[in-house]
DNA sequence: AAACGGATGGGCT
DNA sequence: GCCCATCCGTTTG
């Protein structure tokens, strides 16, 4: 397999982005292995969303949002995690689709010491988890995710897929806002039971 | 099974 | 100073 091509994530609005990135791969070549797996569930977060962290503009921390489509933006949160977005939109916007839940697929031996456990369920079913059993930090942050060493490639099976629909997971305002798209019954989700 | 507190850094009203 | 797009271990119903 390999990286999609840069015109993968163009042409589409964010919503649309964030649904057609369910079922597709995420993957990271590091030194110490290649690590990944299929995206299971992912959010969207919009330019005029009060939970964006583009909503109130550009500043140091969330610049890579308003890069081109296809960009990496990866964020500190609550001081020890790290969560991984796709940016969507063209140039200048500042929208993008939070990967919130990987099915392990590459790797997993690798994902199992970093994440210290041996329950594959719990490797990467969260954002800060991914980035944990992938390897990702600020480092990538603003990386083309049509590029080697972390990019989006297709995967063998994505066909029919059930894609639920919820409100968002822990955020704050914009709660109502039914922007979580995951697989309906996938075992690798965050959280099964949520609205609809 | 749900609820809570601690860890810990950085951006903000 | 307070609020987070979190996770984990522990406590409570």
């Amino acid at each position: 397999m390999a990286p999609v091509s840069k015109s993968f994530f163009s042409g589409y609005d964010t919503v649309q982005l964030a649904r057609k990135l369910i079922g597709m791969r995420l993957v990271h070549e590091t030194d110490d292995g290649i690590v990944g797996g299929r995206i299971v569930e992912t959010e969207a977060y919009l330019r005029d969303d009060p939970a964006c962290h583009a909503s109130r503009g550009k500043t140091k921390r969330n610049s890579s949002m308003f890069l081109e489509a296809g960009r990496a933006y990866v964020y500190l949160i609550y001081g020890m995690y790290c969560c991984f977005n796709v940016v969507s939109c063209e140039e200048g916007v500042g929208e993008a689709v939070l990967i919130r839940a990987l099915e392990p697929e590459t790797g997993i031996p690798l994902m199992k010491m970093r994440r210290g456990t041996e329950d594959e369920v719990n490797l990467a079913s969260g954002p800060g988890k991914i980035c944990e059993a992938l390897g990702i930090d600020r480092s990538v942050d603003g990386h083309a995710l049509w590029e080697r060493p972390l990019y989006i490639e297709e995967s063998d099976y994505n066909e029919d897929l059930d894609i639920a629909c919820s409100t968002r997971i822990g955020v704050g305002q914009g709660k109502e806002a039914k922007l979580r798209f995951f697989l309906r019954s996938n075992g690798h989700v965050s959280r099964r039971t949520v609205n609809e």
